[in-house]
RNA sequence: GCAGGGGUAGCCAAGUCAGGUCAAAGGCGCCAGGCUUAGGACCUGGUCCCGUAGUGGGUUCGUGGGUUCAAAUCCCACCCCCUGCACCA
């Protein structure tokens, strides 16, 4: 196979090496794997991407460096290590049926060192085999101490600059697993999600009953409490003060009170002998026993607002006939729960129902009488009162649940406490980053307001787990740096990764980077000094390829931590693009339509697979990948190659001047669209289009008299980035040196004119016509001389009544052309038209089988682009 | 809920920023013809409606208004769909 052949002339070339010199340099990375699994179709879209460019810029003159690495840390492979030893079923799925890994391979993969060795190695072959022109010298691993050296010094810089800070924080948590969970670690891969809601505090002689509500405004319509005489209750003391939950529901609950102990124990049944006080209003209220009070939920007390809450409502009349209090309006009218249960059926088995809907109901269209605002407002201006009187606690609930995690425990949630922290709602580096987003180039331009509001609302984030793979968090060893975290500078490691080996990873101190980052402190010795210097050659990064699902989260990451650790190097763009669909589907395990990169370029070669998955549409959107058009791409390659290298040497003519000047023109227009990064445009031009114009042109010239030599050369350099393969191979053959070695040619062929077009649309035109006619003898009348005069003048936009009282007769014209003479752009003069036509009249007859005549117009009826056709 | 993106012919999808050559590129599907023993692939033509010795008329670009000589494109209102909302790569 030829594809493999040419990568390994170009590795023992060295093409793709960058080193120091004195050309412009030009860095470019795209998001470095994670290899806990074999990469697939979509993940070559921005790898191909970042290689065009690289690749294009290498043909600008730049001093391209593109290089890759390998993101190890974090839990997903540590589970799947995990998943492995433990046999999991569903294992076989992914990688017997979709990636075609027998099981006595895949099986072995229990330490998560040798997962990461396989299958990075599996995605570093795929890589080299899809062309990616990547310096591999500088590959390096996440768990590699060298870098995590580099981690731990970005950590040190972070905190002295008071961006690392401690608190508290709920997460998802599993006791079985003893760790927090994600989705990966949860059975069907649910994303626990969690809310917050409000623990009121009522005061009474036994200390304070919390109930748990999310409709904290509600309290001033509270007409009791309800609690389960059957039930057991706890006093728990907690910063200070004495707290009474349900005896169930602290078993969840105490996870999320870190220092809270139990001091003692009541009877459900004690508890109803007992006033509390309503914070805010004082008012004072009794405390009932409620059937429906579920023992594990919440805080195992609830308060009860009959007016507002359907469930509330209906326990209250089991109690008593009184009447209650009605704090909300809808429209003009009292917003009443007994109301809204009654005029929807009045069921008991629809209570859950109904009082979801009506929660809703009351929240966007309801108004707060006793505060004067509407609910919304209302919920959070009570939330404050309450944290003014510290009549309140914050607690937490999946809300998405039950959720079950891996080792089979329901999911809770759970406050960690001396949780570390980036600080990204620090006001300052807030304000740099925007700042530095400013600077930037991002593309496509439409994505910087996702970053501006990505900036805006990120507030803290944890910066450290227990559990998974990655470096130690200086100032807290038994943590680990959380794996979004220590990948956000980690381009300026490539700079020299391939040298700092010659170090010892102790010998990496604080000032040992300071001084190559910084230029602070003094060299420790030569390679020490080199090392500087690499990185003061290529830092700065040029460009920062990745899949738009990076936005929200790297991506933002990556300009907070370059704004705050590397404001003389900053980096100047960012380009985002989109995913790949198969068939217009989603790609899924479930619906097991993933296609393996490696099998994808056996069956269809990596060219192909380039230009389909990453060229054939523009960079935001999804590419879709379907047989059909990878089928048509393949053709097409064939039919360029097969065409590019039969070497005609025919004597040049006006149809070789017309095919040249079209490339040219294509590739003028073709170097806008690569700066842009419209490659979907360049593939338009100098795939499709000229595709069908080289069609056009062998139908035009027998084979022997052809000549392409130019026409291929330009074709070759131009989408050089894009099907490197096929266009080496034909540089090579044909012109015997390679492709990657010339610099890009320029056009400024900006507008295209040529007899030879406006003869293409005639016989288009006359074929048409034939179909609903025959004859022997075809008559092409020329529009006459006046005519041509009055499109020319409306090509250059003169004014239409000048034109008109020019020549009385253009009023015809124009009223035939309407609109149209507004924008009319026509090119030709008449003379040479005819003498065009006539030089290619044998042609004609021949193609056409008929006599033909070219003359003036007989009938009025034609145009300068459009003569009179005329069949007997 | 908040934020971002989007609604174009049977389907997918350009065009919208810079209004006019836009009945609207391209692909798929479908129809007819060619090639072929046949199928596939490939090639040619057609594919909103009417008309036709071609370059003609009518009605279309989520819905309803507006601006303009002229709107898929600009303005206003409304309806619908998708994505993200974190500690997880």
């Amino acid at each position: 196979m030829e594809e493999e052949k040419l990568i390994e002339l170009w590795e023992k070339e060295g093409r793709h090496l960058s080193d120091p010199d004195s050309r412009p340099k030009y860095f470019i990375t795209a998001a470095f794997p994670y290899p806990n699994s074999p990469q697939h179709i979509g993940h070559a879209r921005t790898y191909t991407l970042t290689d065009i460019y690289a690749r294009f810029y290498r043909l600008l003159g730049y001093n391209v460096l593109f290089p890759m690495g390998f993101h190890v840390t974090g839990t997903p492979i540590v589970t799947m290590a995990e998943r492995i030893k433990e046999g999991d079923p569903s294992l076989a799925e992914v990688f017997e049926k979709i990636y075609g890994i027998p099981k006595e391979v895949y099986s072995k993969l229990t330490d998560p060192f040798d997962l990461v060795m396989f299958f990075s190695r599996e995605i570093e072959e795929g890589m080299k085999r899809m062309g990616y022109s990547i310096d591999w010298r500088r590959k390096f691993y996440t768990s590699d101490p060298h870098f995590q050296r580099f981690i731990e010094w970005q950590f040190q810089k972070l905190y002295k600059k008071g961006l690392i800070v401690k608190g508290t924080h709920p997460v998802a948590f599993s006791l079985k697993l003893n760790s927090s969970v994600g989705a990966h670690d949860t059975k069907g891969d649910v994303d626990p999600e969690i809310t917050e809601y409000t623990g009121v505090l009522f005061e009474t002689p036994l200390g304070y009953l919390v109930t748990a509500t999310l409709r904290p405004e509600t309290l001033y319509g509270i007409t009791n409490i309800w609690i389960r005489e059957d039930e057991d209750y706890v006093v728990v003391e907690y910063q200070g003060k004495k707290l009474i939950f349900g005896k169930k529901a602290w078993e969840i609950l105490q996870h999320q009170l870190p220092g809270a102990k139990i001091v003692d124990e009541i009877k459900g049944k004690e508890l109803l002998k007992l006033e509390a006080e309503v914070p805010i209003t004082g008012q004072r209220v009794p405390i009932w026993h409620g059937e429906f009070v579920d023992p594990e939920e919440g805080t195992g007390i609830v308060m009860s607002v009959p007016g507002h809450s359907l469930w509330d409502y209906y326990e209250y009349r089991k109690h008593t006939d009184q009447p209650y209090p009605v704090i909300i309006k809808v429209g003009n009218k009292e917003s009443k729960a007994e109301d809204y249960f009654k005029s929807h059926g009045g069921k008991e088995e629809d209570l859950e129902k109904l009082n979801e809907e009506f929660y809703h109901l009351e929240f966007t269209k309801g108004y707060h009488e006793p505060l004067g605002m509407p609910v919304k407002e209302a919920r959070e201006k009570t939330k404050e009162k309450l944290k003014e009187k510290d009549a309140m606690i914050e607690l937490y609930k999946i809300s998405n649940g039950p959720v079950y995690s891996r080792a089979g425990d329901k999911v809770i949630v759970k406050v960690l406490e001396n949780q570390w922290f980036i600080d990204y709602g620090n006001p300052e580096w807030k304000k740099k980053a925007k700042e530095l987003l400013a600077s930037m180039k991002i593309i496509p331009e439409e994505m910087r307001k996702r970053f501006e509001h990505t900036i805006d609302w990120l507030k803290r984030k944890a910066a450290t787990r227990s559990r998974g793979l990655g470096t130690k968090f200086p100032f807290d060893k038994s943590q680990i740096i959380e794996s979004l975290s220590d990948s956000t500078v980690y381009m300026a490691f490539y700079t020299f990764a391939h040298h700092i080996k010659e170090f010892k990873p102790e010998e990496l101190t604080e000032e040992f980077f300071d001084y190559i980052f910084y230029g602070i402190g003094e060299p420790v010795n030569e390679k020490h000094k080199e090392l500087r210097k690499m990185f003061d050659y290529y830092y700065g990064l040029d460009a920062r390829h990745s899949g738009v699902d990076l936005v929200t989260n790297h991506l933002t990451f990556f300009i907070f931590n370059h704004a705050a650790l590397f404001p003389h190097k900053p980096p100047k763009a960012i380009v985002v693009n989109g995913s790949v669909l198969m068939e217009g589907k989603k790609m899924s395990k479930s619906m097991g339509n993933i296609i393996p990169l490696k099998k994808a370029i056996e069956q269809w070669s990596a060219d192909v697979l380039r230009l389909t998955v990453a060229a054939s549409t523009e960079i935001i959107m999804d590419a879709n990948f379907s047989e059909s058009t990878a089928r048509g791409v393949k053709e097409r390659l064939e039919f360029y190659k097969k065409t590019f290298l039969t070497e005609d040497k025919g004597k040049k003519d006006e149809l070789d001047e017309w095919l040249e000047k079209k490339v040219k023109h294509y590739a003028t227009l073709a170097y806008d669209y690569y700066r842009a990064y419209e490659v979907r445009k360049v593939t338009n031009l100098l795939f499709y289009e000229l595709f069908k114009d080289l069609q056009w042109y062998m139908q035009r010239k027998p084979e022997g008299k052809r000549n392409l030599s130019e026409v291929a050369r330009i074709w070759a350099i131009y989408l050089s980035p894009i099907i490197p393969f096929t266009t080496d191979y034909i540089f090579r053959e044909r012109f015997g040196e390679s492709v990657f070695d010339q610099t890009l040619p320029m056009f400024r062929e900006w507008k295209f004119v040529h007899e030879e077009e406006f003869f293409r649309e005639l016989l288009e035109d006359i074929r048409h016509l034939l179909k609903l006619k025959k004859g022997k003898k075809l008559y092409i009348g020329i529009a006459k001389e006046w005519k041509f005069e009055v499109y020319k003048r409306l090509s250059r936009k003169d004014a239409i009544k000048d034109i008109v009282s020019q020549e009385p007769k253009a009023k015809e014209l124009l009223a035939k052309l309407k609109n149209k003479a507004y924008t009319l752009d026509f090119p030709y003069e008449r003379e040479r038209l005819i003498e065009y036509l006539n030089k290619n009249k044998d042609y004609l007859e021949k193609e056409l089988g008929l006599e033909v005549e070219i003359g003036e117009e007989k009938q009025k009826y034609a145009l300068p682009d459009k003569p009179e056709l005329l069949l007997e």
